[in-house]
DNA sequence: GCGAAAATTGTGACCGGTCACACGGCGCGA
DNA sequence: TCGCGCCGTGTGACCGGTCACAATTTTCGC
């Protein structure tokens, strides 16, 4: 029943044990050899160092006689070519690192997937660090550290974190930003991949009060700015059907959060309709309507955002916008290589998609 | 409603603006500058570029002026030093990459989230690389791509593929895995840390035993091995009762293919109890049975494993056995950083702890 | 069979740091 | 006053690749 940290015996197979073929001296302890480099490759199959790059990089000016006995001096040797050095000579990292505030929360990780993936077919190097907080300290060392790391840079600035950490990113550095809105101040001038959040909020917020509901609440998630994209959509939708616009509660991330916002509109019987910032909020709130006894869809319609895997079995199955984070992770990359490469690469447009499901529905006859 | 890539428009303020200080002679054309190295640093400040290395360094015997003189020049001129050469040269990486098979599922995100933590405060890079299958070219692909990219590697070796890279991962390479058991082939002669997932699924078995349910059926998440420890351990604890051992349900990891496995559960009026291989397969089952009119717990008792954030907000807040992930990936860069650096690390115990919340209860009193 | 163009292969310098070692100046005991 | 050791600093080589260019084959037309 525990983690253990555990090193397997000292002298245990496969550890230390000398390699078949490696050539550089081992120090008398049993350190660890030094990698095989390109000259040691050079010399056993009697060609020059500069024939053995060639090999490597597929360069197409070598004879197949030699290219051949090259790539098999290269597989018994086990040469593996040393990335900072190919980095440090080539000028171009090959490598991105994503700047993030977070790497579990659904839209994050998305976007994860989705940088990697991309990056991984275009044989980028890909990177993680995380930004802890806005404050000055932490988003300084954070970029700095980034920048170091790699050649380039994807910051996901949805949030104040992030965006505070697109700001503080030095220019020559070559970055794509992913933000919540292209005329935040924090993406001024700087390339970047977005989401219409705002709009797909209103849609949720029309399709909402379309069903019959007075007007819509909304539980708002942390935004980069003073109001979120979503929160100004949903404000907006409600305005422009000139609807009574409640005060917006703020909440976090979490289900826990949605769930506390969840017990103070349940205490409202005038609320009919709740917009949450994502779908954990939305669980959360839902969990809190029918512990006070209000049904969903029955007596409160429930929107979520961001349409995560489990959201389709929650019970209510959970009527929410669909947001495709995984393609726009891929977007940013391949915005980013196109900056890098002069290579244009086409990004995908895709659009948010209302997913209805069970946790909406009209609102109750005889109520509000 | 669209994902838009866009570059600000070209010549925007802060793209490729001339730096106030760069020295390094940029393009006619208005490329992008060299970055400063240490000689530019030096030779602005009138220094050699060891006394330059040094400052950087923290290296005690640099007299207190030439120090300020120095860290004043960098600041001036943005100086950042290039881990690429610095790898190069000093031939510590001061990196680790995160070989996996998924980046977004709640047991991976959380150990990449502990991994990233404990490498930042270290002042280690983290990279991230996913293998995407267990074949062996893409396994051979995924891990030459992650050696040459860092000087370390943890491998979250839970199932099929990413045991393959971890038994594809050449000598001479610090390497952690995290593993689903330690006695398996994969981890044999490797440093590995784990979570006693077979003990985990004892206690919860037994519990649902002790609840007096007949049996307990089982749907398994992929393992990798034959058969997986959660799976194992609760075999033998059904054995270890004398309980009848059902066939246990191969499932995948996420909550549709729990639904699917739930849907077949749903039919047999004999299954009064479920232990599902992680939360998100607990819910697919949950909505499945509700679905099929099987009241939760009253019916058919469902108890998950790993404690995702959501679980204690589902309808009804599911029993499930917490692991913590995020620890276990601390623990794992831990044992690693104390293998790179030789200081020895302490490494937290920690135990699976089974969390009751709604979703288990007695069996039907009429049933089975 | 010969010269030139094309195909291959090799050489030297360099990327931006680090290491090992050398060097000048100073305080101090003999 | 001299020699020693220490402090602070500078020099040269090197890490493992890449680039630009030179040198060496081949290939081929005439």
């Amino acid at each position: 029943m525990v983690v253990t940290g555990h090193t397997s015996s000292e002298g245990a197979p496969g550890e230390g044990a000398p390699g078949q073929g490696t050539p550089a001296e081992r120090g008398p302890g049993g350190e660890t050899a030094r990698s095989v480099s390109i000259r040691d490759v050079a010399a056993a199959a009697g060609v020059s160092y500069q024939t053995v790059s060639r090999v490597i990089n597929g360069h197409p000016s070598v004879k197949g006689s030699t290219r051949d006995r090259v790539l098999g001096t290269i597989a018994e040797l086990g040469f593996r070519p040393n990335r900072a050095a190919r980095a440090l000579a080539g000028g171009t990292a090959q490598s991105v690192t994503v700047l993030t505030s977070n790497t579990t929360l659904y839209g994050y990780a998305a976007v994860l997937e989705g940088v990697e993936e991309a990056a991984r077919t275009a044989d980028f190097a890909v990177g993680v660090r995380v930004v802890e907080s806005a404050e000055p300290d932490a988003v300084r060392d954070a970029v700095a550290r980034a920048t170091e790391a790699a050649g380039a840079l994807i910051v996901l600035a949805f949030d104040r974190a992030g965006a505070a950490a697109l700001a503080a990113v030095p220019d020559g550095v070559h970055l794509v930003a992913t933000v919540e809105t292209p005329v935040g101040e924090a993406g001024a001038g700087r390339p970047w991949v977005w989401i219409n959040d705002r709009e797909a909020a209103v849609t949720a917020t029309r399709y909402l009060l379309g069903l019959g509901h007075r007007t819509v609440h909304h539980v708002a998630i942390p935004s980069s700015a003073e109001t979120g994209q979503r929160l100004a959509g949903w404000q907006s939708a409600l305005a422009a059907a000139d609807a009574g616009i409640p005060p917006a509660i703020q909440a976090g991330w979490d289900s826990r959060s949605g769930y506390q916002a969840g017990r103070a509109l349940a205490a409202d019987p005038a609320v009919t309709a709740v917009l949450c910032g994502n779908d954990d909020l939305a669980l959360g709130v839902t969990r809190a309507m029918i512990e006070a006894g209000r049904a969903v869809p029955g007596d409160v319609s429930i929107v979520g955002f961001d349409d995560t895997p489990q959201s389709a079995y929650f019970v209510p199955a959970l009527t929410t916008v669909r947001l495709d984070f995984t393609e726009l992770g891929r977007a940013a990359f391949a915005l980013l290589h196109e900056r890098i490469s002069g290579r244009p690469a086409t990004v995908a447009r895709l659009d948010p998609e209302l997913i209805i499901r069970e946790s909406s529905g009209p609102p109750p006859t005889g109520g509000a």
